[in-house]
DNA sequence: ATAATCCCCACCGAATCCATAGGAAATATC
DNA sequence: GATATTTCCTATGGATTCGGTGGGGATTAT
């Protein structure tokens, strides 16, 4: 159960990607880069990916850089993290809903799918516009609002 | 966002412990890993761990194995994943709480602990006698029906 | 004594993670 | 057209984690 580095550092560059929106001018991967202290290659890599998954779009050359390529509205966190990282949440190399248990551990593939979408309810409803604006859908944003939430357990 | 093997064997163990407590007798691991095909060697060091986190008590000898040492429906999901990989998410190696960012991310941490909550949600709440009688507490239930949960992103 | 079982540490191969290197292709400017 | 700039793409590499195994010691009942 952990962010990879990748998947965090996909996000950290989309959001300056939907910072830059509407600004005409492309931003340039040193540009993130720098923003962000994501290392350069690897950011090139991560963008590569971004860019496969049809969220942004890029131009080479001397004023070339990388731009949103959809409404940043539109694009969630779980966008961004399986564009890098693929599925949101497996067990064991599977998807939740494949996996078969027998015996006293019949019902549990009831809790992998629980899991796996009470995750999506998180990240398939937080946009890069919400996390920007720092106005947080409202389920989320009374899970941010409960102490408990940020004390270890 | 996986769980892994051990953490998935480890919750099946104390499953079958579990199915076992009141039986009066302890289970030997052999039997836990004949019953749920678990590899033996690697079940025993996360029986180890399973006991120094004070959720099973053992004994050595002939007649000897494992049990659960408190009520099962007392112990959650999320108890027996900490025992075997610590905490149940972070981010980059850091707690949610603990990242910090900067310009365009500012907001993003408060994602990441609303994420850790929902998770904690889930498995937080259940416990080993819910999976066991195949009732889990009512919000999960709610997820686990929804059809929407089943189906890949 | 003996047999059974858990306890514990060391190790190992493979996969994954986090990058880095180096050049090819495209684009704008002079 | 030459040049500078930037993205595109493949290959590679070190470190760490993951999944699993081996072997011997300690404890307990018979």
């Amino acid at each position: 159960m952990k962010i990879s580095a990748k998947a965090e550092y996909a996000v950290r560059a989309a959001l300056e990607l939907a910072a830059a929106a509407g600004s005409g001018a492309p931003l340039k991967a040193e540009a993130i880069s720098r923003a962000q202290e994501i290392p350069a290659k690897f950011l090139e890599s991560i963008l590569l990916d971004l860019r496969r998954a049809d969220l942004v779009r890029s131009q080479r050359g001397a004023v070339g850089g990388y731009w949103m390529a959809k409404e940043i509205s539109e694009v969630t966190i779980a966008d961004v993290i399986r564009a890098v990282d693929g599925p949101l949440a497996y067990v064991r190399g599977e998807r939740p809903e494949q996996v078969e248990y027998a015996g006293a551990a019949e019902h549990l593939a009831g809790v992998w799918v629980a899991l796996r979408a009470s995750i999506r309810a998180v990240l398939e409803t937080t946009t890069l516009a919400d996390v920007l604006e720092g106005s947080l859908p409202d389920p989320v944003r009374m899970l941010v609002a409960d102490p408990e939430s940020w004390a270890p357990h």
